[in-house]
DNA sequence: CTGGGTGTTGTTA
DNA sequence: TAACAACACCCAG
């Protein structure tokens, strides 16, 4: 079985593989990490989230740039995901700070953080834990991306 | 370090 | 329904 992406855009830490449904953006996938072999078919509104990704890796902050974003996942998940993406570019918080603020557990917020399908625009990477940088995509992989995304936003991470 | 606490989710019966 | 294990965590000792 092929997986399909209707663009693929360059970055300085990987190619991303980018789905979109419609006119909204339904997956960013790094493509070194799963199969090289994918089909691209096209789809107009790929373009738009090209554009966001130069937005973000050219430090162009701008919030407005944002494409329509696919929130397939629970009710609580789509909680958890709206809250992210109302912390600004530069800023990050704990797993436990952001559970205080959702009345829930430390656990569930990165739980719900692992089941993010648009990395990068929804910026599950500005959560880290209280002692250490925490996961990215996985248990305790990638966090070099993770670490990378982070000192890009300007903070020192080693 | 260790051990026990935590909320949400998917699997299993 | 309910039990259970897994999980990008956290805190007191």
């Amino acid at each position: 079985m092929k997986q399909i992406y209707n663009a693929v855009y360059p970055s300085p830490i990987g190619e991303l593989g980018i789905l979109c449904q419609g006119d909204s953006l339904a997956t960013i996938d790094w493509l070194d990490d799963l199969t090289q072999d994918f089909s691209l078919e096209k789809n107009t509104y790929a373009s738009v989230c090209l554009h966001a990704l130069d937005g973000y890796f050219e430090h162009r902050k701008k919030r407005h740039n944002l494409p329509e974003l696919l929130k397939q996942g629970t009710e609580f998940q789509q909680l958890v995901w709206s809250r992210l993406l109302q912390i600004p570019y530069g800023e990050a918080y704990s797993y436990g700070d952001l559970a205080t603020q959702l009345n829930t557990s430390s656990r569930a917020i990165g739980q719900a953080c692992r089941t993010n399908r648009i990395p990068i625009l929804i910026p599950c990477h500005r959560i880290i834990a209280k002692g250490g940088i925490g996961g990215f995509m996985g248990k305790q992989q990638r966090t070099d991306r993770k670490r990378w995304l982070l000192n890009h936003e300007g903070f020192e991470f080693h």
